[in-house]
DNA sequence: ATAAAGTCCATTGTCTTAGTAGACTTTCAC
DNA sequence: GTGAAAGTCTACTAAGACAATGGACTTTAT
């Protein structure tokens, strides 16, 4: 049950993206290069990603001197569930419990298969925390817990 | 998120041998051909597969004419989760949120990050449903559903 | 002795993943 | 209007995983 590197070096950097500019400086924008130097990425890799980030409508980018990715929505209107379909695609574990692409898996009766039951309860726990997770919420939790460690 | 065929082959088999045997013949023992003709599957790769399975302390099996595979434990004592890991390894999406598999996945600070945090969150809920599903449950999940479809 | 079953190990073809390379386009500062 | 800084686009590749396949060997019942 992986999160392939792509899946996660673009989570990562959309994550990075939701973080509140340092300055008022909205909305918060940052080229490739920061992100893959921060987070220790290859940039011709994370380029790749971005783009398809971009191409899927969940970022925005400015070309030429001066110019970067930024989000291309509200961070809590951005969930990991959307980002995740993008660059791994389907959540399902196996393809007949898939809601964005179906297809039989060739049980004799998918009905009262029981490897069916069973994955689509995993399907649906997992679709779940993705998508009601935002950007939004990850960076507040990062906050919560950076809080509690400064005040020790 | 995908599971492997090995993974949805090795659970297909695991089932068909929890299912109650015809006519009080237990433990229900039946051979790499019944399987593979049933599920239609190539009887080579699901001979390491159930290999793999006795290794790992969940099948029996016995040698020669009239032999076969038997689960090693009752239905009720094997999970989905057991299975899982020794086909498919760790369930943890993301290494460093795995319990049996653990590494560090480079990031900062890994008791802030956010990523890290929403992953150990889909690993628990994948967790959660494969340990706490027996093949007893399976089974009885989808007699129920027989039941049911018969009374309509 | 023979046939039926599991065991074991090596190999192979295909696909996916993760990454690399390089040419091209847009924009800004000067 | 030129040059540098940024994103865009397409193609390619190395390594590994995945899904088998093949064949020789061992055990057991009859």
């Amino acid at each position: 049950m992986r999160l392939s590197k792509r899946g996660e070096y673009g989570l990562r950097a959309m994550i990075m993206l939701a973080e509140p500019a340092p300055k008022g400086s909205f909305p918060a924008m940052m080229q490739i290069k920061d992100i893959s130097h921060r987070e220790q990425i290859s940039s011709k890799f994370l380029e790749q990603i971005l783009l398809t980030l971009k191409n899927a409508g969940l970022l925005h980018s400015k070309m030429g001197v001066g110019g970067g990715y930024y989000l291309a929505k509200p961070a809590n209107e951005i969930t990991l569930g959307q980002i995740f379909r993008v660059l791994d695609g389907p959540v399902a574990p196996i393809k007949c419990v898939s809601q964005m692409a179906y297809e039989p898996c060739g049980c004799p009766d998918e009905e009262t298969c029981g490897l069916r039951l069973a994955m689509s309860d995993v399907r649906n726990a997992i679709a779940t925390i993705l998508d009601n997770t935002s950007l939004a919420d990850i960076t507040q939790r990062q906050n919560v817990i950076r809080q509690k460690l400064l005040s020790i």
